[in-house]
DNA sequence: GCTAGCCATGCTTTTTTAGAATGCCACATG
DNA sequence: CATGTGGCATTCTAAAAAAGCATGGCTAGC
């Protein structure tokens, strides 16, 4: 197979229209010239050059051989720049897992600071659940995952960030009693049915606001409908009952929606970005604007 | 810069998923494939694989220079094979010239077959004068000419051959007296007007035709219409005057025209094919069918 | 006919690449 | 838990490829 560097011989040779020229332009001694050439022209089958008096001239199949090949130097060239850019963090894609307790809209501050910082880097986001997120991040279909706390499903492949706490409010009706509050405590609703996200492991939002309300001495009654895709607000506005939400999803507004913070000490959430024990230079700078971000509000 | 080998390797390597098999792939030593995986890494300056227990898997920079460097082999494979088909002749473009007294329709036969032996060669004609002719295929701006005898302007760079000579008609209105005769002599033409086409440098038809009136005891005497570029044979339809043409030219037909054979024993016309010393082996193949094509009629 | 410019060739030296043996590490197995 | 196995890296040596130097041959121009 032709080298590259019989190539760029050629091309140099072809350009300048001689050998001795050409070999001074290339460092090397013409006889080393002369010779790749006759190699690449013997490997080829056919003669590359008119060899005349004044230097040489390309034939016409020399002349297409080196419309075919010019370029190929620069796409090798460009494949390591590019290479280069993706190894480094400079550019590439994030594909970015969020639960749903954590909206896309909570992020954007952060996913703004970030493509400010990286111009060439692009973000895939997509919303699943907090359990799917450590497998894809651990076989690497994802590159950083963002939780609620706590996680269930752990992973020898991936690392948790602690992000900081958020502060816990109250979902609820416009026309629900309580909503003529400014604020509650978490103690007066032992008697309110909760809608909540629930999944098969009882990880995350529902199983903190749980803990919490069995710390205060009662079990959170549950609504009577469940839903897995429609979001837990829909249901809240609609009156199926109350939700204790962190205080990034108050961002989320709806008709008939109201939101009241909690006052308890205690009645904070946390959430965790997920890594691979090895991730993108992309996942790192991400996770570390996230894990330094301020809680919202 | 990163050599083909080099990307051979690192293709395999990817493809097979190891250093191990992709050694036996390519008949080399694994620690070969090793080092020279190796160097370009450290060429690009990022790593390709991430070394495994069970074998390698791309970086993520990896997959995207994968992307990028398959199929620069195939470019240069097709780069010399589209080279090997022009220097053997398979393929190309034939630029082809030809004087107006010999045209293009007249050499439809010999096209076709040419085309018909060349599948993926391609013909371009162009219809100039015989003397430009010469220059262009002396200097490599045409592949092959064709023209009238005789030829005034001669090149070192281009050589002759000698195409089957023509029998000569005479081209006149079909209002003409001599239009009613079935054959006509030379000697008989004394009289009328000639159209010709006059170019500066007076070779060609123009040149046959006057030197066989001188032959016969007069000049010929020039039509009061002279034009260079509609054809002669418009200028005899519309009943300027008359022509003597070489056989080929009766096969261009118009409303007003009409043909009759001279009889004169020397009433024939020749041409030839122009080749530059060093022809294409198109050109040699098309110029070998010309010479050997048999005269219209 | 001589000279200058230019490419090709033969020989030697340097550089590059490959091969063989071996080491190291991780995973699997009994 | 020790041991074996599979797979990549490393070291040293040998071969192959490429470069440099000197020189020869050809052509154009004076």
């Amino acid at each position: 197979m032709a080298s590259l560097k019989q190539i760029r011989y050629f091309l140099t040779v072809a350009d300048l229209g001689g050998f001795t020229p050409a070999a001074a332009s290339l460092f090397v001694a013409q006889p080393a010239l002369s010779r790749q050439i006759a190699l690449l022209e013997a490997e080829l089958g056919f003669p590359l050059f008119l060899r005349e008096a004044r230097g040489v001239r390309l034939t016409a199949a020399g002349a297409l051989y080196r419309d075919r090949v010019l370029g190929i130097e620069q796409m090798l060239a460009a494949a390591a720049e590019e290479g280069g850019q993706l190894a480094s963090g400079e550019a590439g894609v994030l594909r970015l897992l969020h639960s749903s307790s954590i909206p896309a809209v909570s992020l954007m501050p952060a996913i703004k600071q970030f493509l400010a910082a990286s111009p060439k880097a692009r973000i895939d986001l997509d919303r699943i659940a907090s359990e799917t997120q450590v497998s894809e991040v651990a076989s690497g279909k994802a590159d950083i995952g963002i939780v609620r706390l706590p996680v269930l499903r752990r992973d020898p492949a991936v690392r948790l960030l602690e992000m900081p706490a958020e502060q816990l409010w109250l979902a609820l009706p416009a026309s629900h009693p309580l909503a003529g509050r400014a604020s509650l405590g978490l103690a007066e609703l032992a008697g309110e049915a909760f809608v909540s996200a629930v999944h098969r492991e009882r990880g995350g939002l529902a199983r903190r606001v749980t803990e919490l309300c069995l710390q205060r001495g009662f079990v959170p009654k549950m609504a009577r409908v469940i839903s897995r895709k429609t979001s837990m607000l829909d249901l809240v506005a609609a009156g199926l009952g109350i939700a204790v939400v962190p205080e990034r999803m108050t961002l989320l507004g709806s008709a008939g929606l109201a939101y009241r913070p909690l006052h308890d000490a205690d009645a904070v959430a946390h959430s965790a970005v997920i890594l691979p024990v090895q991730a993108t230079p992309l996942a790192e700078r991400f996770a570390r604007i996230l894990a330094a971000d301020s809680p919202p509000g």
